[in-house]
DNA sequence: ACAAAAGTGTTTTCCATACACCCATGT
DNA sequence: ACATGGGTGTATGGAAAACACTTTTGT
């Protein structure tokens, strides 16, 4: 299998770095790759352009496949365009990541074509195949700038979540202490950025937290700012 | 010469948007196509990827190429990659979108390979050939957000530039006006955005200005804020 | 002296921070 | 009653906007 030259026409895939938050950690799906290069390592899922799909449903049928998810529950996102000449020892292979955030799925990955495809925290995501590792930084930097500036911290909850919910997401992608009683009057007034579903959280102890969907809004005005360290 | 197919392994081309400020109007650079498809119109210049260069290299090439700059005499970055099937009727060529701000040139691009080339203000700057109206809007407003968060209006400068200068150059580019004083006060506290030259310059009419070379920082912290229309 | 552009000071307004406090629920 | 987490009010500091003012040159 060794020299396995796609081809002429696949030359360009993409590759998906899907971030999920599970037990207040930041998680990022991998897989174990079966076939050379890279036999045995984990990368990033992902698979070639077909003739006649283009690069965001190239990325959105890797994600269907990968965890089942349709529709629009989830946030996806080119982030650019990958093409050392030696980044893919089979030859001269382009990639553009996607990323693409996603709940904490009830039933992960049952039922897809990638029973090997496992969540992994992203603090022990290294050793990728390819160029993954610099791929996955690069993910990590730009999640983290579009929670200041977007609203997609919505996509790591599901349908209903708390403020609390919203907040645990920018603690955990920034992985810094948020002042909570400041971030809830910020969420609430930034218009259309969370809407109030009625229904309130059963109380396992404490009040019980109001409840919301994702709002309309894409853009933070103003951002949320994430300072430097103190 | 209709039906013309690149070799198989040239499907990935990169396309330059190249931004410049000429008698304070934003202007990109345009080649007039000499060969089917789009003959005879204006297009964005770019050209495949070599076999033993990366993305950014082959921008570099084609940015020397079009302009003769070369060194660090500008700004250069990847602002994304374009795959619809049918955005090449030669067949299916990718493209990666690369965003380049130069100062304003003084013999603008006698002794290079693209005399077909010239200078347009962007408010002319329609019906372009392929998707590149679609790229050139993505690159004008990731070059207004980029002046929110970077210090890339300095690239839009000579080496030596007023406080004046690069505030027409955010003018420019945002097409709203902007205080001179606070911006004065802004851009000489935020450190190492523009360093003193010494020199001063000749007063046409006025206090002479003081001149300033870029500074070594690339993150505006805090931001310069452009505000929705009031 | 005057015009014109560069650069500084001052006031007001807004927003982020910090933190005290009240609210609603389970035990 | 009280512990626990949810949610609100308020004082303070710092930065942005608005704008009056001073400085430096050429004519």
């Amino acid at each position: 299998m060794i020299g396995f030259m796609p081809p002429a026409h696949l030359v360009v895939a993409v590759d998906l770095v899907v971030f999920t938050i599970r037990a207040d950690q930041l998680h990022v799906l991998l897989i174990e790759r079966g076939n050379p290069p890279f036999h045995g390592k984990p990368a990033l899922p992902g698979g070639f352009v077909r003739d006649t799909e283009n690069l965001h449903a190239a990325a959105e049928r890797e994600l269907h496949e990968e965890t089942g998810l349709n529709g629009h529950d989830f946030h996806l996102q080119q982030l650019g365009a990958y093409g050392e000449p030696d980044r893919d020892p089979r030859g001269r292979i382009f990639t553009v990541a996607y990323l693409a955030i996603v709940p904490d799925l009830p039933a992960p990955l049952a039922g897809t074509d990638a029973s090997d495809a496992s969540w992994v925290p992203v603090t022990q995501a290294h050793g990728l195949a390819f160029d993954h590792d610099q791929i996955l930084a690069d993910a990590l930097e730009a999640a983290r700038v579009r929670l200041e500036y977007t609203t997609v911290a919505t996509s790591f909850c599901p349908s209903e979540f708390s403020v609390t919910d919203l907040r645990r997401v920018y603690e955990v992608v920034w992985g810094r202490p948020i002042d909570p009683r400041n971030f809830h009057r910020k969420v609430i007034a930034t218009e259309d950025f969370v809407v109030p579903s009625g229904n309130k959280r059963a109380a396992v102890v404490g009040r019980p937290a109001m409840l919301y969907h994702r709002g309309s809004a894409t853009r933070l005005n103003p951002p949320m700012l994430r300072h430097s360290e103190p």
